[in-house]
DNA sequence: AATATTTATTGAACGATGTTCAAGATTCCT
DNA sequence: AGGAATCTTGAACATCGTTCAATAAATATT
């Protein structure tokens, strides 16, 4: 009994790695049940032994990108001047640094769509929340009038306008931008909103 | 001779309707040759006499998606006090809510990649950079000192902003933010922007 | 230790899907 | 009308994710 357990633990973990680096290097939609069988060892029929779909493979795979993620994000808010303004920006750039040093890793994250019927696990619901608290405690400084979920609201705008700009940016199909041209921009946009925002609420 | 092209010109445009009608039902993981040439009345392999491939398929429904938008944006540009701040702040919202109504057409033009080897044609290229313009106008009365250069990439940083907010905003996966709510998170956000440029600028 | 029982692994098979292509149907030219 | 050129067809192919009866392995029992 023990004996099966472990042997599957293992292997589930090698599968996840393969998984993640197939992505990595061929995209999602490079991803094949019956190349990752044959990476890992093991029958192709004997990945649905280790996870029930694809889909919570690539669950999984985006769990741990999400991880990675955070504590990039974590080591720029705590990086260099304390000033919630250039933290804010520091963590933006992170982000944009992330994206594009793990392109096809991150692109899954947004590119996969479970069928409509199955729901999210908890643990991946759970995982994506805890982005948005790196934005919010610099907002929380700039903004000590407002309430909580004022700044949730805006921290997901923040967010999401940051991440709008990386994806187009990095998008191949279109105009490829220098990268060091989308950090200056990326930087220079989060300056004006920061600054726009602090002038609004007066 | 004519007879053929007659028929041929029809069922494409039948097709490429079927096909739009078929992405914006079911998105674009809902698009089968088989399902597509039995609604325009033809043999599942006819379809590649009309159309060389599904990718090709999808950038002529995207093309006209983009059309679309453009004609929204269009509308927006011009309708309401004429201020250049305004007008931006109208263009975000026409895009928020193209985009809400037209969730999967919209959401196409993004998910939709091709293999990485074939090349865009040059007219899907062009429907995508027309976009840029609604947003130049109105940035060159803002900041007439600019070059023709840096407008264009502010162009594309703020639209790239609104783009994000509305991507995330509108995606089921997380919270599902309401649409009154997105509306006027992306109108204070675009005002923010504006006003942070413009006051860097000064 | 040998055997029976329970459990896990396997890989062939299934149903979809995009795409191709030889054969049959249609159109065109003289 | 008849033959050449062209177009349409749908069966066949390769590739997927996924399933499941049969085989192999591990565990329990005597």
């Amino acid at each position: 009994m023990t004996k099966t357990l472990e042997r599957r633990e293992k292997l589930r973990v090698e599968l996840i790695q393969a998984a993640e680096q197939m992505i990595a290097s061929r995209g999602l939609a490079g991803l094949k049940t019956r190349d990752l069988a044959r990476e890992i060892g093991c029958a192709n029929g004997a990945v649905y032994n280790l996870v029930t779909d694809v889909d919570e493979l690539v669950l999984r795979v985006g769990s741990r990108t999400l991880h990675r993620l955070d504590e990039a994000l974590s080591a720029a808010e705590s990086a260099g001047e304390p000033s919630p303004q250039e933290t804010l920006v520091r963590i933006a750039i992170a982000y944009c640094d992330f994206a594009a040093e793990n392109l096809e890793l991150w692109r899954a994250l947004f590119e996969h769509r479970m069928a409509a019927n199955k729901i999210l696990p908890d643990w991946s619901v759970n995982d994506q929340l805890q982005l948005f608290r790196h934005i919010y405690h610099p907002l929380a400084l700039l903004f000590p009038k407002r309430s909580q979920e004022e700044l949730s609201i805006t921290a997901r705008s923040l967010f999401s306008a940051v991440h709008g700009m990386v994806a187009l940016g990095l998008e191949q199909k279109l105009v490829a931008v220098p990268l060091p041209a989308l950090r200056k921009e990326i930087a220079g946009l989060v300056r004006a909103m920061i600054d726009g925002l602090v002038a609004r609420a007066g």
